[in-house]
DNA sequence: CCCCTCACCTGATCGC
DNA sequence: TGCGATCAGGTGAGGG
């Protein structure tokens, strides 16, 4: 979705907004009309993410700067059902929550389309505060608490394994927890478990450091497939800004393939509740040890 | 402070 | 055709 929207959007300014559900400002500190406000005649500078938020840093504001002179952004984060979809001036899609008519001044007009199914996902505008660890870099106050992903330059896998280590919880709670590392939900979790044959409820303090450190080689190589394949699509709600699906879903071992045939050893695949959701696994290959 | 449960939501699909 | 049950990719407030 970043990579998508960075070339479409950056430079261009943001001409009207629209905002159809108020749930979908969850993350806004403010009513709607704050929202539209802020946002409307902003610039937008570029794209960035961390995990699985995405921000457009915004130009200066025409309307009350915040005191400080801080920097601001449009937060977007998808939940289990959002999409961003660019469009033309005149594509309407169902369950669009909030609308924004940019304005590109070489490629011209662009709708952009939030679209979220159950209102898990939001928009926002927040400050830009700068990060502890690399002074340069800044992310809305809403992500201050979350990981570095994997794949981020300044990740510090030390950092990482030490902390995970001293965790006194399952090994797939712990990956799932954006503030150890971001970028992992529940797909991506259940492969890297898979690939590093470590069980979803093996305690992270008795995972060996040599299975740690196998572990998030694998997290960081299925996130780079899968990023490399335009993520994960089982059907057309989970798509790229142009609509597209992303093919990951070809590649899955785990994730969904209960009764299928491990790919490694043949056995049958599981799939066991755990934490309101679905963990798959190769009871054989997965064992807590 | 750390860990865990649960609330937050809608719409697609499936079995009866 | 209709109705109820079930399921879904995430996050964070609040309780223990």
């Amino acid at each position: 979705m970043r990579a998508g929207l960075e070339p479409a959007v950056t430079g261009a300014s943001v001409s009207s907004v629209t905002v159809f559900d108020e749930r979908s400002l969850r993350r806004h500190d403010g009513p709607g009309e704050d929202f539209v406000d802020r946002l409307s005649g902003r610039g937008i500078v570029s794209a960035e993410r961390r995990g699985k938020f995405l921000w457009l840093p915004l130009g200066p504001s025409p309307v009350p700067e915040p005191v400080d002179g801080a920097r601001e952004a449009l937060v977007v984060h998808l939940g289990m059902s959002g999409q961003v979809l660019l469009r033309d001036r005149e594509t309407d899609d169902r369950l669009t929550r909030i609308r924004l008519e940019l304005e590109h001044p070489e490629h011209g007009p662009l709708r952009l389309n939030f679209v979220d199914q159950r209102i898990f996902g939001s928009m926002a505008i927040d400050r830009l505060i700068q990060t502890p660890d690399a002074p340069t870099d800044f992310v809305p106050t809403q992500v201050a608490h979350i990981a570095r992903d994997p794949l981020d330059p300044l990740f510090d896998d030390r950092l990482f394994l030490a902390r995970l280590q001293r965790r006194n919880t399952g090994v797939k709670r712990a990956l799932l927890d954006q503030t150890l590392l971001s970028g992992v939900g529940n797909i991506y979790a259940d492969e890297a478990l898979w690939a590093a044959r470590v069980h979803y409820d093996q305690p992270t303090s008795t995972l060996s450091r040599p299975r740690a450190k196998l572990l998030l080689a694998e997290a960081r190589l299925v996130l780079a497939k899968a990023l490399g394949e335009g993520g994960t699509s089982f059907d057309a709600q989970y798509v790229n800004v142009n609509g597209a699906s992303g093919y990951f879903s070809h590649s899955l071992n785990a994730y969904g393939q209960q009764g299928k045939p491990c790919p490694r050893c043949g056995r049958p695949i599981v799939r066991e509740s755990f934490m309101n959701r679905g963990s798959h696994f190769c009871a054989f290959c997965q064992r807590v040890r």
